[in-house]
DNA sequence: AATTATACAAACAGATACGTATGTTAAAAC
DNA sequence: GTTTTAACATACGTATCTGTTTGTATAATT
């Protein structure tokens, strides 16, 4: 019973919704594309018009939630004239706000955790590293602004302080992701970074003092 | 053809490290019994005869892997006189070479990063959770004797240095084994530790240096 | 109005992978 | 020395899962 065009497209939506939520809960690889049908209320006849096989499924639903991933990051552009480290942290913070408040997101970030990058899905990989290294380029270059700006302690660099931040968000967003989300991500990871940041400052009251001891 | 007892638990151990070598290759879903018995240099007879199923054969492989890793947390007790922030600091440092030192360390810590948890493997999730719960509450009390010795900086409390420290150790080692070891762990770990630890400290001249001003 | 192409469902064939059952050999036990 | 039993290998049946093929009803085309 052929569909018209908007139906169509209505059931690949929720194919790959359907898909979302199984990946979630059994896995990438354990989960069947008759598991995905059957979520979706359609056969796999219905997977395999719309998508070429698994795989292929995965690349979809991971070029779904790229782009607003890829527009998490190119918000941190610099905004010359302002304090670059408060940006920096407010620009952490909106991120861990937004992902505490979208399960979506939290569904698609907790499968890419866990999936198993084996060859097929080696792309996903390599777009992520990708997308990783663009970003740690563009919070070097901004903490050398604050570097060169004086904002930043004498015993951060700005490579340090870039790796330092990087790691802390990646082990609280897999800690949080990957073990029940335990605790509130926003208020405690936004009070960790609050701290860090505080490390990275130097105010020049504390300088002159460190200076005139 | 019947092994003697020794033959027999040498047989027992190529099958772990056949499990070990290709759960981390292919990932422990995907990853077939027949698989293991192959690079084992045995049959899938033989891997059922020592374990029941491949839940039974991860769990084991867990097992052979848990009571180092539990000695590394052990290790963490606090010498009462030192610098207890020097020790915790060191003790980490010292976890960063034992996995940038041991292949096979790094292997398993790599499978269970990637294995998907899916209730018939909950039980090794919640031995991971215990574990770290247990090393959270010695960090714990480790920086709150570092606190109530003066050794603590002021923005830091006890718990928030617990997770900073955690935080930044997770996200380092994951991005350093998932993301295919593209830096030097036990060197760069080290510096940001080391970063990271002279933002906990306070030195005594730091801070009459901030009380004058 | 007849034809065609679309959007699926249903059926089919092939390949694994699993668990078990059975066979086989040599070490232990007696 | 015979029996037993441990330590596997081999063979078997079965349940998925996959990819393809075929069927089919209806929207779109003409």
């Amino acid at each position: 019973m052929r569909r018209t065009k908007a139906e169509a497209e209505e059931t690949r939506n929720s194919i790959l919704n359907a898909a979302e939520r199984v990946f979630f809960e059994k896995g990438v690889s354990t989960a069947s594309l008759d598991d995905v049908a059957k979520a979706a209320g359609v056969t796999r006849g219905a997977i395999y018009w719309h998508f070429s096989n698994k795989t292929d499924l995965f690349l979809e639903l991971y070029n779904t939630v790229n782009l607003p991933l890829e527009d998490m990051i190119a918000r941190n552009v610099v905004q010359p004239g302002a304090d670059v480290l408060c940006y920096i942290e407010k620009s952490a913070g909106d991120w861990l706000d937004q992902l505490a408040g979208d399960e979506h997101r939290q569904r698609i970030f907790t499968i890419l955790l866990r999936c198993p990058y084996g060859e097929d899905l080696l792309p996903v990989l390599e777009k992520q590293q990708e997308v990783d290294d663009r970003h740690t380029v563009m919070l070097d270059s901004a903490f050398d602004t604050a570097r060169s700006e004086g904002f930043l302690n004498g015993n951060w660099t700005p490579q340090s302080a870039t790796k330092a931040l990087r790691w802390m968000m990646e082990g609280l967003c897999s800690e949080w992701l990957l073990f029940g989300r335990r605790f509130d991500l926003a208020s405690e990871g936004k009070d960790g970074l609050k701290r860090l940041f505080d490390s990275f400052r130097q105010t020049p009251a504390t300088a002159e003092a460190l200076a005139a001891s």
